[in-house]
DNA sequence: CGCCGTCTTGACTCGCCTCAACCTCGGTGG
DNA sequence: CCACCGAGGTTGAGGCGAGTCAAGACGGCG
């Protein structure tokens, strides 16, 4: 367990600013976890006793409806704090963790999160900037969702995805963790249904090409088109 | 200017802790502002340059798409802390701040938040709190609007706003600031016409009165049954 | 090989948006 | 004091987007 490498951490924000020793520290105390896909990190309602940064795989954050339907908040990529309920004075965690394939997380008990913050210059502050580009995030799905029909809303997904988890391949930017029709419609409001004819209307169009649990975006630029940006 | 009272500040959660001493500190350095109805505060890309009290009144706060349609994100409250973006590490507001009725602010500069936070215990504390509420009520909102019909949706928020700003009168709560059909429509993502019938629906069921620019809810438990809180 | 999770596609239905007309207040100015 | 005007509200008719229902195809895994 103390054989982490200092190297893990220098080049994720809240940590970048540190001293060797002080990583050092903070990867002591810190407890190292695989998580097979499709499993919960933690749970919504939870008490909220530790937080985590995601080294490898990807996340999604769900939420569940009393009906038992389930929304898609955000996905996690890797390199990235989560489970922040602690910094903003959560007990619980309000939503649920679930890996979307093998995944690999450090993580710290929520206890010594004001000490991180006293103690590590730097990771107050770029730890709120990722809180912040998270409202922002959550203030246009609200926006999208307000405004835009299921097409728009699809397709502005699939770009978001794509910027933040996509990765370059020969003829376009592929999607690098498994998702189905089912995930992209939790996560706009839609369904299966409308997806599934949503994809094959675009794949037939040459803008993207999907597969069993995969997506290729091969031509962004339209895809942008679609999501209404006029004039 | 120097002459604002320090019960102002005493009842408010992120200053609770504070002596009187500092708090005075605190007042000296704020500058008091009224503003007509219906006027923005700071608007969306300005920079942040201050962060604001609400001391009196009701604000929307307002995200206009390309398009030129608002959306109403949230309502602050008399008593909260409102443009917290630089708490969030932003240098532009990421939405508008416009008043509902008569407001009165304190405010800040930006520049003095690490100052504030620094020097006050408890200030960072509940700040964050509050962004976490936030950031709860955010989440419920993408889950109804991903979830629920219009109706549901325009029930809730009617329940929102009379939990967070209703006044108990004589026969229910009412929404102590005026509001709009049309206000209404921009929270929930729908079209004034729809909220107008429903309204008038709910009206000759006896569940609300409402009047221009003005609602009243007489029966919050039936519109909690309309939200579909089934089994 | 058979099963199950995933994806596809068609047909039908209906909630809500759009379009349109009209009403009702409250404020303003002659 | 009243006529006017504009913002806010109401209500009907019609159409379409997208959800629901239904039936199957495809591909991977035990």
């Amino acid at each position: 367990m103390k054989n982490l490498d200092e190297s893990l951490l220098t080049d994720i924000p809240p940590f970048r600013k540190l001293q060797n020793a002080q990583i050092r520290e903070i990867l002591d105390s810190a407890i190292p976890k695989r998580f097979d896909a499709g499993v919960s990190v933690f749970e919504e309602g939870m008490d909220a006793d530790r937080f985590y940064l995601l080294l490898d795989g990807h996340i999604r954050v769900i939420r569940t409806t009393p009906e038992g339907e389930q929304v898609i908040a955000l996905y996690i990529a890797s390199g990235q704090l989560f489970g922040l309920a602690p910094a903003l004075g959560r007990k619980q965690y309000p939503a649920t963790a679930m890996t979307a394939d093998e995944c690999l997380t450090l993580s710290w008990p929520t206890r010594i999160w004001p000490e991180f913050v006293a103690k590590y210059d730097g990771f107050a502050t770029e730890t709120y900037k990722i809180v912040g580009s998270r409202v922002d995030e959550m203030h246009s799905r609200i926006v999208e969702m307000a405004t835009q029909h299921v097409e728009q809303r699809v397709a502005c997904s699939l770009l978001r995805l794509i910027n933040q988890t996509g990765k370059k391949v020969a003829k376009g930017v592929e999607i690098e963790f498994p998702i189905t029709r089912q995930n992209i419609s939790e996560m706009t409001g839609t369904t299966l249904h409308t997806v599934s004819r949503l994809l094959s209307a675009w794949q037939k169009a040459g803008i993207i090409v999907s597969g069993r649990r995969k997506i290729t975006v091969i031509k962004p630029d339209e895809l942008v088109l679609l999501t209404g940006a006029k004039a």
